[in-house]
DNA sequence: CGGCTTTGACCCGCGC
DNA sequence: GCGCGGGTCAAAGCCG
């Protein structure tokens, strides 16, 4: 049944122009131990292509980098919230100081707790965009299937588990929350990874993408009811935004982004601006990034505030 | 017709 | 050992 709940499953589907904000931050709060080498914030095209392969892992010691990119929040963090430093409610163990870099098994052997994972946090578009009847998706170029969604005990905003559909076999998948704490910040959390190229073209495979502008009220989580109550299925109704029409907004203005490394005065135009803009050639600009901030990356936009990676490209297009 | 979403049920890791 | 709760499965139905 198609439905269009305003969920989090609208926030990835619907397509959408770029937010006028957005963050990228890492599983916030998230500090590695000095033991841990740290990551230089990754080329952000290709983490976002693949947040495990391109990259090599995140958590892994990275030659180069002086800057962390995935840290770990205090080791007391209770599975709670946290803006944006990932409500790692399931496991916390794996990243709290030692984070635990598992290596990803095969789907169902050993399932959640111990696989490795990468979380990311993005602005829900949603939030961001004070648009009452549109959302926009922060797309991450691989087609995802939507195989599950849980409310999360604890966390008024329910789970959506997606898998990737690029590809048949492939394993990756996904898990999209808001932040509990920051219903404005999406915390993505990936597991296994991509056994395939990322798409050309976004979702190759199906219909996958809709058009998703249908807004039903919904439906609820059924699921696990011993875990659920009513107040959270309320609450997450009410958070639900309908997801609206694409956007079709002064994307050249949003989609400009600052020169991270010379600031706002320096517009990054390369790609923006009515062009597409090649994932490399965006993200290429912050390699030089020095991520001071502790779990916060951005991109600032001059008077629009902060940009979006993800939404700022409409890759593969969004049907 | 193929792929997607929805959602109840089931599985199982993990904490107590 | 038990129960909680997260993660996945899979049937049903929808959509392009």
């Amino acid at each position: 049944m198609e439905k269009s709940r305003g969920d989090l499953t609208d926030i990835f589907r619907t397509a959408g122009p770029p937010p006028t904000t957005t963050t990228i931050t890492t599983t916030e709060g998230w500090q590695l131990p000095p033991a841990v080498p740290i990551t230089a914030f990754p080329p952000l095209a290709n983490y976002f292509r693949d947040p495990f392969s391109p990259l090599g892992d995140p958590l892994l010691p990275q030659p180069s980098s002086g800057t962390n990119f995935f840290r770990s929040p205090e080791k007391t963090a209770p599975p709670a919230p946290s803006t944006c430093s990932q409500n790692r409610s399931s496991s916390p163990a794996d990243l709290d100081g030692g984070v635990h870099i598992t290596a990803p098994r095969t789907p169902m052997i050993t399932r959640r707790k111990s696989q490795a994972r990468k979380v990311v946090c993005i602005p829900a578009p949603a939030a961001a965009s004070s648009k009452p009847s549109g959302e926009v998706v922060p797309c991450d170029l691989w087609a995802w299937r939507k195989y599950g969604q849980k409310p999360i005990k604890g966390s008024p905003y329910p789970r959506g588990y997606y898998r990737c559909s690029s590809s048949k076999g492939c394993s990756a998948r996904k898990q999209v929350e808001r932040s509990r704490t920051d219903p404005s910040m999406l915390v993505i959390t990936y597991t296994e990874e991509h056994n395939h190229p990322w798409p050309a073209q976004r979702n190759a495979l199906a219909g996958s993408t809709r058009p998703v502008q249908r807004w039903k009220s919904s439906s609820r989580f059924g699921q696990r009811t011993r875990s659920l109550t009513s107040t959270n299925m309320k609450e997450e109704q009410d958070d639900v935004t309908p997801t609206g029409s694409s956007i079709p907004v002064a994307i050249k203005e949003e989609t400009r982004a600052v020169d991270p490394v010379h600031g706002p005065d320096r517009v990054l135009h390369e790609g923006f601006g009515g062009h597409r803009l090649e994932p490399d050639d965006f993200f290429a600009n912050l390699q030089g990034l020095d991520v001071h901030e502790p779990s916060l990356t951005s991109l600032a936009i001059p008077d629009k505030g902060l940009m979006d990676p993800f939404s700022a490209f409409g890759w593969g297009g969004w049907k």
